[in-house]
DNA sequence: TTGCTTATTGGTCGCACACTCAATAGCATC
DNA sequence: GATGCTATTGAGTGTGCGACCAATAAGCAA
């Protein structure tokens, strides 16, 4: 008969409970960064005890490999949807360049800064980083391809030149990321013209001219 | 009587100590990154007692912000010299970017990924991450421009082009860090030749064509 | 040699972390 | 309403971290 109150108790399926805990982290990773990913502030956000996450996740390194994924994937989506909705591909890509270059982007952009740095200790977030890499650089090849198929760009390998945009794109955010931050457009209009060449466009037809 | 056995003290000089403690910590953090830097680790390796590295630094964050300065200033002086050696603006961007996409960059571009990123979190280490972009963009700028001035490139805004590069280097660094890796040097070539473009430079003027 | 300054130590505190596990209570099922 | 399964808790372990500080010895100056 000990005076200690006892805590109410929410039972869920591991199926709801698990989705849960992976999309606390990912909002988590998203905000704060992947490493605020502990027991304790996964547990507190979800009103449950840090025993529980272990129970689901044995080893922390897993849950964040977890919300990483989860988080990246839902971005992708959004920015590059596999069923391509109206639009063409130069529409697509024009979306994606301005999306991912301004400010809406923010978060991901750290996060990926985040995951790139983490997955050097860590072998799991390194699978997934290495997943989601090829993910959206495949994404990014297709609509180039169709693009290339339609007429509408003009380039040798539409692999290579998506990767190209890739990493001028991560370039970009990382030099964003210190706050240099919101470089003088013109620096984004430089970029954009490094892509518009590669796909053979014409000035600003990829982004605005400033 | 105390059976505990002293420790030898070797007694240096508040200038020598300190200069020591940064240089230690500025390996581990190339080599094993800025998290790395902690007042055991770092005593460890100077075999000297946590309690002295508080004493010289009575923060941490200001030792990992030191490490990284004095990281970063070394590497910049080996890229690129504040007194030009011999040779061409043209000699020394090639030089430039032939080492930053190279393999011997390998520790720098991680520590610049680790150091953006734990920036966020750091106020102390945010100031010095500015000032090294700062640094670093100045003296590649000042190439640029000594470029022009001598006829070898053309480019409207120097300072525009000199950042156009870093973000392009940046990026493949960025990209190169998970360990996708070496991407094919199609992906660099491709970075050289949007530099190339940018200086007014013919095709393979900043990198040997693959 | 003696004395004094101070660089260095050793010990300790409090905190946050991941991980473990027996006990327990929520809830679907009958 | 009773029963059984199991999702969830509570309590605890051990580790590593930054920070603090009185005591101490190294080595310079007198």
């Amino acid at each position: 008969m000990t005076s200690s109150v006892q805590r109410k108790r929410i039972r869920k399926s591991p199926d709801d409970r698990r989705a849960e805990i992976v999309e606390a982290a990912a909002t988590v990773a998203l905000t704060e960064g992947l490493e605020c990913i502990t027991l304790r502030r996964i547990a507190e956000q979800l009103d449950v005890r840090p025993g529980l996450i272990s129970h689901y996740f044995p080893a922390v390194e897993d849950l964040v490999a977890e919300a990483f994924g989860s988080a990246a994937t839902a971005e992708l989506e959004t920015l590059l949807p596999a069923d391509p909705p109206d639009g063409s591909p130069l529409n697509h890509l024009a979306r994606f360049f301005a999306r991912t270059t301004g400010p809406a982007y923010d978060d991901m952009s750290r996060l990926w800064l985040n995951a790139r740095h983490l997955s050097r200790y860590r072998p799991v977030l390194r699978e997934r980083v290495l997943g989601q890499e090829s993910l959206w650089r495949g994404r990014l090849t297709a609509v180039v391809r169709a693009g290339v198929d339609q007429g509408q760009f003009r380039t040798e390998d539409a692999q290579l030149a998506a990767v190209l945009i890739l990493v001028v794109i991560d370039g970009l955010a990382s030099h964003a990321n210190t706050g240099l931050g919101n470089h003088p457009p013109s620096v984004t209009r430089l970029a954009a013209a490094t892509a518009e060449r590669e796909l053979g466009l014409p000035d600003g037809a990829l982004a605005p001219t400033s």
